[in-house]
DNA sequence: CCTACACCTTCCCATTACGGGAAGGTCAAG
DNA sequence: CTTGACCTTCCCGTAATGGGAAGGTGTAGG
């Protein structure tokens, strides 16, 4: 199969697969005489296993140790597990800052008034408490 | 005061200051005679403004209409509160992304042994239910 | 057989918000 | 007068793609 059919099989756009393949994450594909990469059922596979692991916000990077881990028959679940988790921490912080911005200015947003009138507390905070520099 | 100082004094760094320039968020230093950028209080004030702008995680469009808004004396506080507001809503949507990820991949670590063997239910998952390629 | 048209190829540019670092000019102190 | 801390511009690299140009391929219909 083209890379435009493994594109729709396993959900990943042609462009992506190219540039996964480019970066290495992905092994180069087979080509056709003419010069087309061709797809086998085992590429999809791959493939959609790379296109689930983003979903779960996997970095390019940490999906390349996934994938080594998935075709590795002696890997011990822990590899495995300590990467999710670390993952998962990571989100966390993430989490966190944002929900910490989003309390900060929806707090300020509260006492604003939101009319035609200039007066503004969020200005005024980012600000630093003066007006108008 | 030249632009080390000026980064010193903002919190802003040199690199980003130039930065904000070179993108027309902020107005073109005035220059020493020998090309040296120079800043006065002023500057180092809206300086600190799109730093905490920033910290509240607006990204550089949104501070411009922010500050551009603050040199507004005929703003209206409803223009800033519509930016802020936006803004909320993408943060939020961004934390409700990113909490459904840690959830499932959660999930699938909690019923991860996390051991020496190789069994595991969270490339289980990212392979589709099926196990290896 | 020829012509569309859909598909493929590579290559380069743009995105966001900077940091790093090179090559070279400036300034103040010792 | 030299050293070292500044400053300048310029270009590269980041993460993970999307867009699009220029040009080859493959197939289906007239």
């Amino acid at each position: 199969m083209n890379i435009g059919q493994a594109a729709g099989a396993s959900g990943v756009s042609a462009k992506r697969i190219r540039y996964y393949e480019q970066i290495g994450l992905i092994d180069s594909a087979a080509r056709s005489e003419s010069g087309y990469r061709v797809y086998d059922e085992r590429d999809v596979h791959t493939l959609r296993f790379v296109s689930r692991a983003r979903q779960l916000g996997f970095s390019i990077e940490e999906i390349s140790d996934l994938l080594a881990l998935w075709q590795d028959r002696h890997r011990s679940s822990a590899a495995v597990k300590k990467i999710a988790l670390a993952h998962i921490e990571e989100m966390q912080k993430k989490i966190a800052e944002l929900q910490s911005m989003v309390d900060t200015l929806n707090d300020l947003a509260c006492h604003c008034e939101g009319d035609a009138r200039p007066e503004c507390p969020i200005l005024e905070e980012l600000s630093g408490g003066e007006e108008r520099a």
